[in-house]
DNA sequence: TCGGCACTTTACGTAAACGTCAACTTCGAG
DNA sequence: CTCGAAGTTGACGTTTACGTAAAGTGCCGA
């Protein structure tokens, strides 16, 4: 077991007393998001993650964990990294002065007119699918007869 | 101007007796759908599409059109090209037997489940995009007064 | 006949997103 | 003190989906 994991595990151990730690290794991400470590080490490459060091260990916070959950959903999505990264880096910048708020907009509406898209394009390729199962099963309900 | 696309021109000034030829050439399709012929090419390596030949030239027909329309909502989906091949081919085998009527039925469920998933997914970040939107809103008129 | 344009094949180049060694550290356990 | 598991950096390999350049063919209008 690594010193740090191992460290994780000693202050679990250490009761309900101390607060959850919220932080993590490489390993324990890697595990409960199904990646590799190598993938995350290349997000990390990208911009995508900045732990914190003990060592030359990497040290996972919660809000790191965060910034992993909503890179892979982008993923998911058919967003390139790089454009994660400008969406993830957009939602945790300040937005105090007005025009940060108008700019933030501004990314919000086009986002949700992608995804609005999107949304319409699968729904219809669903629509069609269901069709197709519709029929289909009607061809074989008039076999089976 | 291509001996091919003359030929179509030709034939479209020849008036309306005639019926839409329905044959395109590489450089139509690319047009209308915004890709490089290069990638019409590249999809024709691939298996996706089969256009007859007039000497060298590709004619596309209609069919091979449909492929085609099929193959970019395939990638806009995020499939694959080889993944798009199967699906098209599948759509396009006889199902005459039994048999066959049941894989297709089987494969179309798990298009449906796959592509309801997905359609879940992109809900909950367009719900999520919209929430940020309006709250951005909402800050900014507060600002305003 | 001569450009010139659209089309052709062949072949090498490229970007994204990791996979896969290799060759070390580091650290707690025994 | 040594062993093993997990972690580290560095570098090269791989797949997908084309881009791009080279070199030529075919046909049309002037």
């Amino acid at each position: 077991m690594s010193g740090v994991a191992a460290d994780r595990l000693a202050r679990a151990r250490s009761g309900p007393v101390a607060p959850p730690p919220a932080t993590f290794t490489i390993g324990e991400l890697a595990r409960e998001f199904g990646l590799t470590t190598r993938a995350i080490r290349f997000y990390e490459d990208c911009g995508l993650l900045a732990p914190e060091r003990s060592g030359r260990h990497r040290i996972y916070t919660a809000r790191d964990r965060a910034r992993l959950t909503l890179t892979l959903r982008g993923k998911r999505l058919g967003l390139k990294l790089v454009e994660v990264k400008e969406l993830v880096d957009l939602y945790e910048t300040r937005r105090d002065s007005e025009s940060q708020l108008r700019r933030f907009v501004d990314v919000l509406a086009r986002q949700r007119a992608a995804l609005e898209t999107r949304l319409a394009d699968i729904q219809s390729t669903l629509d069609e699918v269901l069709a197709h199962e519709a029929a289909t099963r009607r061809l074989l309900k008039a076999r089976s007869r």
